[in-house]
DNA sequence: GGTCTGACCGGCG
DNA sequence: ACGCCGGCCAGAC
């Protein structure tokens, strides 16, 4: 057994995130909350948003899917452009008003639901 | 080593 | 209906 040192390897936290959301099917949306609560901290929605900061570093992981409670692509900016983001939500037949989805709640894609937690 | 912020959310006044 | 505040985790200065 090692010692009780912490585990070197990159936080759970992070890659938790990144599973979650190259799970989000195309066409669907989720938001920080449901993903944070999926990994049992849904209070730190915020870790949630700020883990996508180093899953931006992941070109793999769809991030333009993930969009806040309101359903606004609020990380939009962190994208290489403003409008990556929405671009690439409308390519995925999702529909962006004033970098709001429309339909968001029939476009919302519970994790904690979906995947059957 | 302490402090602050961060792609948020929900509650309260 | 709107604005403000606290809370959670982790990294950067």
């Amino acid at each position: 057994m090692e010692k009780s040192k912490k585990q070197p390897a990159e936080h759970n936290f992070f890659e938790d995130v990144y599973a979650v959301v190259k799970l989000i099917p195309k066409g669907r949306v989720t938001n920080y909350g449901a993903i944070a609560r999926y990994l049992g901290t849904a209070m730190s929605a915020r870790m949630v948003g700020w883990a996508m900061n180093a899953a931006h570093a992941h070109k793999s992981i769809p991030a333009h899917r993930v969009v806040n409670a309101q359903g606004l692509l609020t990380g939009k900016h962190h994208f290489e452009t403003p409008n990556a983001m929405q671009h690439r939500l409308e390519k995925d037949g999702v529909k962006v008003k004033k970098d709001k989805v429309q339909d968001f709640e029939k476009r919302f894609w519970d994790p904690a639901r979906e995947l059957g937690l």
